[in-house]
DNA sequence: ATACACTCCGTACCATGGTACGGAGTCAAG
DNA sequence: CTTGACTCCGTACCATGGTACGGAGTGTAT
């Protein structure tokens, strides 16, 4: 029934020093060590790295997932709580969508503007890089 | 006409630092020492510091933004390298807007699926994160 | 009994884009 | 001629999410 390190990271799918560094981390806690002093999982261990996997795969960093599996135990923990933090993440994963937008757009205008022939003295690209936007001192 | 670091990063708006920083990275080049070992540098320094935050406000890495400037006062680089590489971009900004509209359309799902009252028994946003996906190993 | 796989630990290292520190030297004004 | 602002340099450090290393110990199969 208990697992060492390594069959864990094989079944969660991860490196056995991604284990060991989310230990460090406070993601996973310390767990039981046999008489040789190897590190004993249950099985419930895997489901909490792939909680985590899972997390990140939404956006969430390390330090937010480590709030997140403190509320999973936590009593007081509420959904409105985890929500918010859903919520808060839609909000910034937008902004990033929005900012990304910008850029593509502006490059798609500057790649559009570029015949894409000839040497770079008229290049719209390098010129727009170029151009000077200086506030006098 | 000449100016000190300070000067330059004060007019670039950047830390004094950062171009030291660059200069490190090979991305502005070594400027001329005054007799008392102070860096001095012409006008255009100001505009090559601007050309990089441009660049990198349109997604361009340290590493990529050195390539630009290469090709900038290189003879044999063409408009064609430089619309090829604004085209590799815009297409991975577009894969990176792609990933970050699935993980909102995700989180979005899971925010409407929670009621947001309650404790986290039930929360679907928790469940998800929860829900086992093992391969058998 | 010995080879081999696995695990232990601390620490260093990777990329990215800088920021901070500290002791020394330079330069201009008062 | 001293003060204060600026600059010099090398190095360490920040966050982020891990990966790699190396020498030692453990566990198991033959």
């Amino acid at each position: 029934m208990l697992m060492r390190i390594g069959q864990v990271a094989k079944r969660a799918g991860v490196n056995v020093e991604t284990i060991r560094f989310y230990e460090r981390k406070g993601l996973i806690s310390q767990p039981l060590r046999t008489s040789g002093g190897y590190r004993e999982y249950p099985h419930e261990a895997i489901a909490r790295i792939r909680f985590i996997k899972r997390a990140q795969e939404l956006g969430f960093s390390l330090t937010e997932i480590t709030e997140l599996l403190s509320w999973q135990t936590d009593p007081r923990a509420t959904c409105a709580d985890v929500k918010q933090k859903a919520e808060a993440k839609i909000s910034t994963i937008h902004g990033r969508i929005k900012d990304l937008q910008k850029m593509k757009r502006s490059l798609e205008q500057l790649a559009a503007a570029c015949k894409g022939s000839g040497p770079l003295n008229d290049c719209p690209i390098i010129d727009c890089f170029e151009t000077q936007k200086e506030k006098e001192d």
